[in-house]
DNA sequence: GCCCGAAGTAGAACACGTTTCACGCAGGGG
DNA sequence: CCCCTGCGTGAAACGTGTTCTACTTCGGGC
């Protein structure tokens, strides 16, 4: 094949093809990435779609894949604030809720995919759930102590806002009620 | 129409699609609920079903109420066993977690109904909801006491288990973790 | 006794995820 | 040089959720 440089856009395949769905995602959610639409749109065949995603769930962890390491970026730069780990914690948390919640419509989509169940999902959400739990020790961790149940604490945070995104994507509330049941699970899980 | 009797099985249309949806779930999970299939064993017309049901993941919350209400019908019968709170809670969980996880291809099949996000659906989910507050607050306080942050940890514990169990249906872990990980929560969070 | 509307039926039709097939094209090893 | 392999293409085909249409049937109110 000629040199990436000839190919639409500039962009490797795979890279447009995301870009389509997340786009697609946005507009319309889950139900609006049609594939044969996202495969036209990145002008690449369907089954180059397929040669590369197994199915619509796995093309949307992708763009769950991008978002986290969005925001690991993102915390990577500053410093974690607050003083105590309840407020570093919830300050994360409020972050990755409105970085995610920003879309909606893409949020919704993503988190479908993630709780589609499929057993050939399963490594790539458990990379992400490891992702996060990472950014959760550091943010409960800010500067040294490192108390002895930092996991299982960073561990049920995590699925506490997995659960409460779940809720608020269906509509049984809005996005504040999301960081308001994890910072208040912090506050009773880190008895402050 | 005849009287119910003469109706094939003497049960209602509604219980027989009901019924015949679980036992598809169970044998083959999600995609093995082909709604045609529901249809011709239920002896009934497609058209009849979605007169019922708004769609495959409605259908699937009935099979879901069903359960609910099973497992309510159980846990009134009894005294809630266990001398603290924690200890009250957790077999609570232990319970309805092997209640749910006995036939884990419907229990997959149901928590991907659940988690669809659809919002025609969100009614019937938040009806759930509560019906599990009721039973994880009631196990909370055996007997007397009430302690002023109930709500909010059967709550926590509430969505902490949904997040387990998705883990669980992903094959991310095992049942005992299900009960492990609400275990371990309640026990931080109730100080214990 | 008759009519109406609700519920049921049979079956076609549509949309979309997914699979498959036949083929093209480039690059590298023999 | 030729073939082999891997990726890509285009299009057809299949299965299944969902919708629609035309017809039937039943029970209750007039």
């Amino acid at each position: 094949m000629a040199a990436d440089a000839v190919e639409q856009g500039g962009r490797e395949r795979v890279e447009r093809i995301v870009a389509t769905a997340v786009e697609l995602a946005e507009q319309g959610g889950f139900e609006n990435v049609r594939l044969r639409e996202v495969a036209a749109s990145s002008g690449v065949a369907l089954g180059t779609l397929y040669r590369h995603f197994r199915s619509k769930e796995d093309l949307l962890l992708a763009a769950l894949a991008q978002e986290v390491a969005a925001l690991e970026a993102r915390m990577a730069g500053r410093r974690a604030e607050g003083a105590t780990p309840l407020e570093r914690v919830t300050a994360f948390f409020r972050i990755a809720t409105r970085a995610f919640c920003r879309r909606p419509n893409l949020a919704r989509a993503v988190l479908r995919a993630v709780a589609s169940g499929d057993p050939e999902l399963t490594e790539k959400v458990a990379r992400f759930h490891d992702n996060m739990s990472a950014m959760i020790i550091a943010a409960l961790r800010g500067g040294a102590p490192a108390g002895g149940e930092d996991e299982a604490v960073a561990d049920a945070l995590q699925d506490l806002w997995f659960a409460a995104l779940v809720g608020w994507a269906g509509g049984l509330h809005g996005q504040v009620v999301v960081v308001d049941k994890v910072a208040g699970a912090a506050r009773l899980l880190l008895q402050e």
